[in-house]
DNA sequence: CTCTAATACTTGAACTCTAAAACATCCACC
DNA sequence: GGTGGATGTTTTAGAGTTCAAGTATTAGAG
């Protein structure tokens, strides 16, 4: 990142291996993702706030759950797939839970388990909501890329992605 | 996506236009950017907290105040650049300097104005833990791509960021 | 010159997130 | 069939974020 470069121009000397910094092309990528992760995850949230009372994060939950057969999860798979601590899914729960879109249930073959099960009134929210979300994301990413784009923007992050899953040794939404 | 379509599959009727789902392949990118967007940002931030005591968000502003003349800015222009809310941006100067890392000047020509300026300190603490944070981002992001894939990565993060950017109407890093 | 609207920034309260610790249950092994 | 470690989930406390409202200063219209 160009950023570090110049903060490093005059580096205290170390016993560490010469570091090696980004280029330019690699710094104005970073750049740019960094803004457009901020941006479109600030433009999502706002909007989802708006139309659906809720953060983005806890939508792409009520998602997950509603693809899952009979509309329910157990929390640490519901976890796993949305990519967050076991904790922040707790807290999300709770508050879905306050809202009445979603109910928890006790797993019947495991006593410590607990199920996440969307509720009809949630499922109707995210009918009614659904919609206007594509067209918000439709709008602030697919209208603006060409099919090889989207390709190769999936590819990309779907690297990305495969190379920060912990291999087991590390396990952040386990934590 | 993928969710919204098996949502709506039995939507209830309305008079809203038809809307127009996401294909397969944008699925399967949007998925993609939403998994790699949150692993990253979750790393990034373990990597900081850990490293440097900060988020990542801060730890930019550091940065971005390293790269400016006299390492100073204006806290207005400072939150357009971070893309972040004037608010966000108060909050956040004022941890960095009971760390000591900033500290607000009054700007001369404008008795409304604020600048935040980088310390000796804080500029001591960027130069010590900047080659950590590089080493984290290569192995995350561009040990992973070919130099043509970061060049197209960067093009269309390019496009997302530069659409959101309000256009005067709507200023949200501005609230 | 003065009034009003716009700009610059901060604050407080409510909400969300993180990390660590707590609690309960399960499982494997003796 | 006990016991110790692993697993599943929640809780607590503290840090970060948002939104709306508050203060101060500038600028533009009359």
């Amino acid at each position: 990142m160009r950023e570090t470069v110049d903060v490093m121009s005059n580096r205290p000397a170390t016993d560490q291996p010469p570091a090696r910094w980004l280029n330019e092309q690699e710094q104005a990528t970073w750049r740019a993702f960094r803004h457009a992760m901020t941006l479109l995850e600030d433009h999502l949230d706002r909007q989802l706030q708006r139309d659906a009372g809720m953060p983005h994060l806890y939508y792409g939950l009520l998602v997950e759950l509603s693809e899952a057969p009979r509309r329910r999860m157990r929390m640490t798979e519901l976890a796993r797939s949305a990519k967050i601590t076991r904790s922040r899914l707790s807290h999300a729960i709770a508050r879905l839970e306050k809202n009445g879109w979603v109910r928890r249930e006790d797993c019947p073959s495991d006593k410590r388990g607990q199920l996440a099960v969307l509720t009809e009134e949630g499922y109707r929210m995210l009918s009614e909501s659904a919609p206007g979300h594509v067209a918000a994301v439709r709008a602030a990413v697919f209208d603006l890329l060409t099919p090889e784009e989207t390709r190769q923007f999936g590819e990309i992050c779907g690297k990305l992605a495969t190379a920060l899953q912990p291999t087991g040794a590390d396990l952040p939404w386990l934590r």
